[in-house]
DNA sequence: ACCACTCCAG
DNA sequence: TAGTACCGCG
DNA sequence: CGCGGTACTACTGGAGTGGT
C-alpha cells in the first residue's frame, strides 16, 4: 500500500493553503462583481470577459503564492486561517512573522560540483561569496526565547529540543559571553555533530556515531535505569547562521549582516561545545564598475587562485571529517524552505575523483512498486572475494538508472533467473529473484558504513567482527562492459577503502 | 523475550 | 539522503 | 519548449511501540 502521511508540512497543508488563497480572492472578487452588476448592465462582450478570466487566474496565484510563503515563514494553519478572515490575503503576511519559540522551515542549498561552478553560479553576487565547512551531523534550529525558555527544531521542524538538551546548554552559554546580546532572544541556525572532546580541537566523528548514540530523553533514562552509564557521546553546535536577534527578524537581511550579528552575538566560541562553522570570505575578481566593458578580461589570474583556494578549502573540510563545503552569496537574504541558487553545497562525492567507487556484480532484486511496477527495483549487489570464489553484498541499489534502463535490464536478466540464492553468494537479504551473476556495473557513494546486514568485509574488520560493510547513498553511475564479475571490487580493496575512511575520520566510529 | 511495524535522522 | 519523472507555467 | 517545483521510490541505521 502506499503512505500518505510523509511530511508533515508538505502534500496537505499545501493543498489547503492554496484553496484557502483561492477561496479568498473568488470571494472578494464575487463581492467586487455583484457590486459592479449594480451599475452596469450588461455591456461586457466576451473578449473582456476572458481577459477577465486571465486576470483573475493571475490574481489567484499571486494570492496563493504570497500564503505559501507566509507559511514558510510562520507554519501555523490557525494563524493564517485568522488573518484571511479578519484581514484577507494582505492580513496573511503581515501575521506570519518569525518568533522565537516557532519553526521557520530552513532554507536549502542546490547540489554543485567544484570550483568551477561555484565561482560560474555565484559570479552575480557582489559581495562575493563565503564558503563554509558543511559538517555531518543533523541540521538543527535553535531558539532562545528568554527568561530560559528554548526549543530545538529539526529539518523537518520536529521539536527535538529534549534530545538536544545539551546543544541548548551551549547555545545559552556562548550568547552569555555577549555584553550586548547576553539576554536577547534569539534564533540560530546551526549543524548538531557528535565529536571527541579529549583532542584539541575536538574530533568530528562521523554521521552515524551520532545517529547511533544521541540520546533521546526517553533512551537516556532507560539507559541510566539499566546500565547506568549513558553511552551518548558529547555534541558540538557549530553555527553558521542567525534568524532572529533581540527583537527583530534577520530573515531578510542579507548574509553579510546575518554572519556580523552572528559574530556579535557569539564572540567566544567554546571549543568542542559551540564553535562558528569553519568559513572564510571569498571576493570574486572582475564584477563591479570596470567588469561592463570587459566582460571576461582581467582577473584570470585571481580566478585561478580564486579555484585552487576554494578547491584547497575543500580537501581541508574532508580531511577534517566534514562533507565539503556550504557557498553562499553574501547578499543573499534567508529564504525559508528554498532549494536557492544562493547556497550551493560542493559534497565530497559530487567532485569528480573524491568519490567511492565500486565495480559490483548484480546478485539478485525485487520487484518495484507504482511506478517501477514491471521493473526489477531495487537490486542487490556484491563484491567478490578471491580466495573464496564468493559473492558478498554490498548495498541495494534503486537511484541512478533511466527507465530505458529499466525495461533493458528487466528484460535481460529475467533471461538469467536461477530458483534459488546461489551457493557462492553471501547474503543475509531475501530477493524475489536471483541472478545467474554476469556483468558488473559502477556504483557511487558518499561513505563507507558499518553495516548488519551486508556481508562484505565481515570477519575481516579489526574493529568489529560483528559486521559487514555497505555504502551510504549508493546510485548506479554505468555498466562496466569491459570487466567480468572476476574482476569487481574484491571484499579486501572495500575493507581497504574503509580503513583509508576511518584514518581520514579518526578512530571513534561507531562500534557494537 | 522477541518480532513486526512506524517514525525519524541523513 | 539520492535521482528521475512529471506537470504546469510563461 | 524549457524550466522549476513537486512527487515518487527508494537506502542505512537507530528508537520506540504494541502484539504474541
Amino acid at each position: 500500500g502506499t503512505r500518505a502521511v510523509n511530511l508533515r508540512i508538505g502534500a496537505t497543508d499545501k493543498l489547503v493553503l492554496a484553496s484557502l488563497a483561492k477561496a479568498s480572492v473568488l470571494h472578494r472578487a464575487g463581492v467586487g462583481l455583484l457590486a459592479a452588476a449594480g451599475r452596469e448592465s450588461g455591456t461586457g462582450p466576451a473578449s473582456t470577459a476572458s481577459a477577465g478570466e486571465a486576470a483573475m487566474k493571475q490574481v489567484v496565484s499571486q494570492a496563493q503564492e504570497e500564503i505559501a510563503t507566509a507559511y514558510t515563514m510562520r507554519p501555523s494553519m490557525e494563524i493564517i486561517v485568522k488573518a484571511l478572515v479578519e484581514g484577507g490575503i494582505e492580513a496573511v503576511s503581515a501575521a506570519c512573522h518569525l518568533t522565537p519559540g516557532a519553526p521557520v522551515l530552513p532554507m536549502l542549498a542546490r547540489p554543485c560540483n567544484g570550483a568551477q561552478e561555484v565561482h560560474a553560479r555565484l559570479a552575480l553576487s557582489k559581495a562575493g561569496f563565503v564558503a563554509q565547512y558543511k559538517y555531518d551531523g543533523m541540521r538543527a534550529q535553535v531558539h532562545l526565547m528568554g527568561h530560559g525558555e528554548a526549543k530545538v527544531f529539526s529539518r523537518s521542524c520536529e521539536d527535538s529540543t529534549e534530545q538536544f538538551e545539551d546543544a541548548v546548554r551551549a547555545v545559552s552559554a556562548a550568547l552569555k559571553e555577549s555584553e550586548e546580546h547576553r539576554d536577547d532572544p534569539i534564533v540560530v541556525d546551526c549543524e548538531i555533530v557528535a565529536v571527541d572532546r579529549a583532542e584539541t580541537p575536538a574530533r568530528i566523528l562521523p554521521f552515524q556515531t551520532l545517529a547511533t548514540k544521541a540520546k533521546t530523553a526517553a533512551g537516556q533514562a532507560k539507559k541510566n535505569a539499566s546500565e547506568g552509564t549513558g553511552a551518548s557521546v558529547d555534541v558540538c553546535v557549530y553555527v553558521f547562521d542567525v534568524l532572529f536577534l533581540g527583537t527583530r527578524s534577520l530573515v531578510h537581511a542579507p548574509l553579510s549582516e546575518r554572519l556580523e550579528r552572528l559574530r556579535a552575538a557569539f564572540p567566544k566560541q567554546v571549543p568542542g561545545v559551540l564553535e562558528h562553522a569553519e568559513q572564510r570570505l571569498f571576493c570574486l575578481p572582475n564584477v563591479g564598475a570596470v567588469s561592463a566593458e570587459s566582460r571576461s578580461g582581467g582577473g584570470e589570474a585571481e580566478e585561478r587562485e580564486l579555484h585552487k583556494d576554494l578547491s584547497n578549502m575543500l580537501m581541508e573540510s574532508i580531511g577534517a571529517g566534514c562533507e565539503g563545503l556550504m557557498c553562499k552569496a553574501m547578499d543573499s537574504t534567508y529564504e525559508p524552505s528554498k532549494r536557492s541558487d544562493a547556497w550551493l553545497k560542493v559534497k565530497r562525492d559530487y567532485v569528480a575523483g573524491l568519490a567511492d567507487s565500486l565495480d559490483l556484480v548484480p546478485i539478485g532484486a525485487w520487484y518495484g512498486n507504482g511506478r517501477k511496477a514491471g521493473w526489477f527495483s531495487p537490486w542487490l549487489l556484491a563484491a567478490v572475494d578471491p580466495a573464496t570464489q564468493e559473492l558478498h553484498c554490498v548495498c541495494r541499489v534503486m537511484s541512478g538508472f533511466s527507465d530505458d534502463f529499466y525495461r533493458r535490464k528487466t528484460a535481460e536478466y529475467k533471461e538469467k533467473l536461477v530458483d534459488a540464492c546461489p551457493a557462492h553468494v553471501r547474503t543475509g537479504e531475501a530477493c524475489s529473484v536471483w541472478f545467474d551473476p554476469f556483468e558488473v556495473w559502477e556504483i557511487r557513494g558518499a561513505d563507507i558504513t558499518l553495516s548488519p546486514v551486508h556481508a562484505a568485509g565481515l570477519g575481516k574488520l579489526a574493529e568489529n567482527t560483528s559486521r559487514g560493510l555497505s555504502l551510504r547513498f549508493p546510485r548506479f553511475l554505468r555498466e562496466r562492459p569491459d570487466k567480468t564479475p572476476s574482476g569487481a571490487t574484491t571484499v579486501d580493496e572495500f575493507v581497504e577503502m574503509f580503513s583509508r575512511q576511518a584514518q581520514r575520520l579518526g578512530a571513534g566510529g561507531p562500534s557494537e
